[in-house]
DNA sequence: CCTATTGTTCGATAACATTAGAACAATAGG
DNA sequence: CCTATTGTTCTAATGTTATCGAACAATAGG
């Protein structure tokens, strides 16, 4: 597979972060990968077409919120915590905690 | 000067509100206030046509990140910190305090 | 090799967002 | 009243995003 771009730390936008974050889907796995730890992209149960989940998930890597990791025919995400809260503290725990409608 | 929505804190959903601060200018209004306290729409110094900048104030407005009260020709603009963090507790304090590139 | 699995990329479309100019509305102050 | 100030709303143009199906790429396992 294709090594894939990753954003550098210091490269991080708050506004690129926070538009990953604000849409539904995505929010849903940042959230499943807070709770389930690192999983691959298949294992969401999200109701989209396979093309845009992969959208999606590039739009979360593109802003710094996930790392995917090759391994086999599959990518393991993983929440990028200590990058997200090293540039913007806070944040991706506000993020989780909240709780009620979508 | 018409009566404004404003949603009620129990309908604030966190996609909206993420929404709603993930632009450049909205994040700018947005900071403007904390930083001056509460303020009409023509003191932020935005780089946009008025119209722009009201569209860009009710954004903000019907996420319920802003609230918008007349006062004479003008609507003075203050933020919602109450209701945010009542029901999204953290978050606001994590995107004041985010520094950095926008 | 051949096939199945996993996910990306491409091309197209529909929906939505941003932007601005022009016209309008409400108020304040002469 | 008349005018200036402040900001909204309408309309239209431009750009961006979400979505999907189809085709492709890489790997694992027979």
């Amino acid at each position: 597979m294709r090594a894939l771009n990753h954003p550098s730390r210091k490269s991080l936008t708050l506004s690129r972060v926070l538009y990953a974050l604000s849409d539904p889907v995505r929010l849903s796995i940042v959230k499943s990968i807070d709770a389930h730890g690192e999983q691959p992209c298949g294992t969401f149960g999200l109701s989209v077409a396979k093309s845009t989940a992969s959208h999606h998930f590039r739009v979360l890597r593109e802003a710094g919120v996930i790392q995917m990791r090759a391994e086999g025919t599959q990518y393991i995400n993983s929440l990028r915590r200590e990058d997200l809260d090293s540039r913007f503290p806070g944040l991706l725990d506000a993020v989780l905690l909240a709780s009620g409608p979508i």
